[in-house]
RNA sequence: GCGACCGUGGCGGAACUGGCAGACGCGCCAGCCUUAGGAGCUGGUGGGGCAACCCGUGGGGGUUCGAGUCCCUCCGGUCGCACCA
């Protein structure tokens, strides 16, 4: 057909020529001072792990990427960053293991991942590539944790935490299985407690939930933050002894508190202690005991057997005036509510268990036909409770609050299940928390101009049996001058939890290149907040709820404009293999590498893509790859066909209008995200192409500009094949025209009381009349309607009519 | 236990606010072209039936002219939280 042979397709050659090309021409770098549409388009960062990237981050990756090559296309300066999240425990353990130091370790990593990073086609601008773990970036995590010290919101206190005593170290309630360490199986978890830095991010609850209405995320995302920080509405009553204290119980029933029976309080109340009468001493002391000897997980996790013990003292129920016993039990927890509960056991299943264990009355003060105690609903009447029978639960609850109000018995209060943000880790491999400890001057900030406080080099860094950080074993490190009085003082040996890392990177992106702030405010000003975050479901709540907090802060201490970093996220899916989760114990993990290799950096990225809906995720099978292969081979040829001398360029009027049906679709697919259906769309386009109008450039060009989101190095590639000396980026998103995408023939539905008996092919738009005169004419119709009448008929535009007999 | 999501061919998955179920792709079958094919091209492919037709979206019930889609209920799966008062 032609006398030049069309080349073949490489994707091997034309990837590594795109790449090195992109990164000579700087096409990946926009202009940050003066964009004319800024558009941040965000990812998050990968943890540099020595296996490498691996298929979940390629697949995350290439969703955000072409997101915003799309957005590039329809005029946008967009700004796709990428960085390192290198520090903490993960690095450590694994580098303890394999006996490397992490700081030799990680550069390493990073390397590889940047090799990978830039093979598989992202439009990352490498210009401001950070790491967490570089100085002149975790400079600024300390100036940040300085912010938050200053305005009173860091501070420390005594918490409880697991111990594994093989491990030395503190480990993560993720960290513990069943009681026992996860990396020693046979090693009892202990609980100790140890003084920990916290940032009071229960100040934000409110603010952190109520804001959630007010930015577009996935709906998954916002539900698991919302649970997470847990909003309960309830009120504080309280229980005085005889002695003359006060036992305050949080509780959301108050309507039930006719019902409440005896006294719980938390193994480590204040109270429990100073009430136990002189005969229950040994049997108080002897439980606290026991209990301090549970690691925190195997104490939290519910359906075990109750324990507890009688604390030998009383108080007085405000309501009925009785005298009701004070216990104390480990089901009940300090961190929650006033760490002492009134026990309701008709209407609480935990109350119930332990009443039925020690033996306590149980009295029923709600009236729910038919359910055997304890009924735990809110749907039923009172009784029992004096002057308040037969209100319905919610207004007997305030009405029973508002009495005991009067009496200075009652306050009503709202509860949250978040707690503040432990940031203390007894590690090395983090930012040391910049406080110095003075004997006389207490914990002092280290002055910002002496930041950072580097991590010194330590060759050993195994934590050991101490509870401290190795950082303590550095002497010349370790002790320093208070900067405040210029006596004696210790460095803080803690390092902070990577999560804070992670919580503001996105604020350093466009200013890395200023070392004498965090972040630039004309920068800033111009970038922030993201315009499109895109991550894992994993992240959810710690990472994103982190971030929200961080910059509520920053916002709130005059240092950013906005107080909402991501108005705009979506979730990804997980790629599974063969129905589960990817993991080197089951064998099944999928490296990208070898994918590329063989197939090319576009045809993977596709298939990943194709393989379902971004937002859900899809199972790899690798048999599904060589159907993309095809679609682009197939673009390939159409592409050059178009260019053959002599071919003559027809341009036929149905395939003209698929192509204005599939950029409608592929737009907004590719706006929504919904990258499979647009693949889908694209592939059927083809097919049109090669039945219908090959020859035509005007019907090429635009699937060429559509396909470059997808497959960048192929979609340029081709660009230059059809004879342009600039980057297809550098091209406009084709448009479509409504009118065309929506004339021609329709074929409509024929159905007889609601079964289809028959198809008809219609112009669009044709009226109700002249289409049922058609119905009613056909033969297939006539069978079924059989001369009875037509009692009603359904009449939908362009889809189906259906004929009631 | 609470919360969220999901059950559609041999497989991955389509199906806009209820309106032709199975788009697109894999696989499979047949044919063409080939010395050959894990290449390419053409056609077919939910189940039953020679056919007209009938049956089909985890099970059962309901609303509707019409249900994969909405409601109730049961079963199964995935994820998150979990003695949170």
């Amino acid at each position: 057909m032609s006398n030049v042979p069309a080349p073949a397709y490489d994707p091997a050659a034309l990837e590594a020529k795109w790449q090195s090309r992109w990164a000579e021409r700087r096409t990946n770098e926009p202009d940050l001072d003066r964009p004319a549409k800024p558009f941040y388009n965000l990812m998050m960062f990968p943890y540099p792990s020595a296996e490498g990237l691996h298929v979940g981050n390629m697949f995350a990756f290439t969703g955000a990427d072409i997101h915003g090559r799309f957005k590039r296309l329809q005029g946008y300066d967009v700004f796709e960053p990428m960085g390192f999240d290198a520090f903490g425990i993960h690095s450590e353990n694994y580098a303890l293991k394999v006996g490397t130091h992490p700081a030799k370790l990680i550069p390493r990593n990073i390397e590889n991942f940047r090799r990978q990073l830039r093979r598989f086609g992202g439009m990352f601008d490498w210009r401001h590539e950070l790491s967490t773990t570089d100085p002149a970036y975790y400079k600024w995590t300390q100036w940040l944790f300085l912010q938050l010290f200053k305005a009173g919101l860091a501070y420390r206190k005594k918490a409880a935490v697991n111990w594994c005593p093989a491990c030395k170290t503190v480990l993560a309630n993720e960290q513990v299985i069943a009681g026992y360490c996860e990396r020693h199986p046979d090693v009892k978890v202990e609980m100790r407690y140890l003084e920990q830095w916290f940032f009071a991010i229960t100040k934000y609850a409110e603010r952190l939930l109520a804001n959630l209405a007010k930015i577009d995320w996935s709906d998954s995302t916002a539900t698991l933050q919302q649970n997470w920080i847990g909003r309960s509405e309830g009120a504080e009553l309280a229980f005085e002894t005889p002695g003359g204290q006060k036992i305050t119980v949080f509780t959301t029933r108050p309507d039930t508190l006719f019902g409440a029976t005896y006294i719980v309080l938390a193994p480590e109340h204040p109270l429990a202690d100073a009430l136990t009468t002189a005969e229950q001493k040994s049997a108080v002391r002897a439980y606290l005991r026991e209990v301090q000897a549970k690691d925190i997980v195997s104490r939290k996790v519910g359906d075990r057997q109750k324990t507890g013990v009688f604390l030998g003292a009383y108080a007085r129920n405000p309501a009925t005036g009785e005298s009701i016993p004070v216990w104390t039990a480990d089901y009940v927890l300090m961190e929650y509510g006033t760490g002492a509960i009134m026990a309701v056991p008709a209407h609480d299943k935990r109350d119930f268990e332990f009443a039925t264990e020690f033996h306590l009355p149980i009295r029923q003060v709600v009236r729910i036909e038919g359910e055997p105690l304890p009924t735990v609903s809110e749907d039923g009447v009172l009784m029992n409770s004096g002057e308040f029978d037969g209100l319905a639960c919610a207004e007997g609850g305030r009405k029973i609050v508002a009495w005991l109000a009067g009496r200075g018995l009652a306050t009503p209060r709202v509860q949250y299940r978040i707690h503040d943000w432990c940031i203390s880790r007894q590690r090395y491999w983090g930012p040391p928390i910049p406080i110095i400890h003075c004997e006389r001057c207490g914990p002092v900030a280290v002055p910002e101009q002496d930041l950072p406080v580097e991590l010194p080099f330590i060759e050993d860094f195994r934590p050991d049996d101490s509870g401290v950080s190795p950082l303590a074993r550095h002497k010349e490190w370790y002790f320093v001058k208070c900067p405040q009085c210029g006596g004696e003082g210790r460095r803080e040996t803690d390092v902070s939890d990577t999560f804070l890392d992670s919580a503001w990177y996105f604020l350093r992106y466009p200013s890395t290149e200023f070392s004498d702030r965090p972040f630039d405010p004309a920068r800033t000003k111009t970038w922030l907040p993201v315009t499109s975050y895109i991550g894992g479901n994993e992240h959810a709540v710690l990472h994103l709820l982190y971030s929200r907090f961080v910059t509520m802060v920053l916002h709130d201490l005059g240092h950013v404009h906005f107080d909402t970093p991501f108005p705009r996220f979506r979730a990804h899916g997980m790629i599974i293999k063969d129905g589960a989760k990817m993991s080197k114990a089951r064998g099944n993990v999928v490296v990208p590498d070898t994918y590329i290799q063989e197939w090319g950096a576009d045809t993977f990225r596709m298939y990943l893509m194709f393989l379902g809906p971004f937002q859900m995720g899809g199972d790899f099978r690798e048999t599904g790859i060589v159907g993309i292969r095809r679609f682009l081979d197939k673009v390939w040829h159409l592409a050059h066909e178009s260019l053959t001398p002599g071919a003559s360029p027809r341009l036929d009027k149905s395939v003209e209008r698929k192509l204005h049906q599939t950029i409608k679709k592929v737009t907004a697919d590719t706006e929504t995200l919904d990258y499979n259906t647009a693949i889908s769309a694209m592939m059927e386009y083809a097919n049109a192409l090669r039945e219908g109008g090959a020859g035509s450039r005007e019907l090429v060009e635009p699937l060429v500009v559509m396909l470059a989101p997808y497959a960048p190095h192929f979609a340029e590639e081709l660009w230059e094949h059809l004879g342009h000396q600039r980057s297809v980026f550098e091209a406009r998103w084709p448009s479509y025209d409504e009118r065309l995408a929506a004339a021609g023939d329709v074929e409509i539905a024929v159905q007889v009381n609601g079964k289809l008996r028959s198809r008809l092919t219609v112009p669009r738009g044709m009226a109700q009349d002249a289409v049922v005169a058609r119905v009613l004419a056909d033969a297939s119709v006539k069978k079924f309607v059989d001369g009875k009448p037509v009692k009603k008929v359904i009449y939908v535009q362009d889809r189906l009519v259906n004929l009631v007999l």
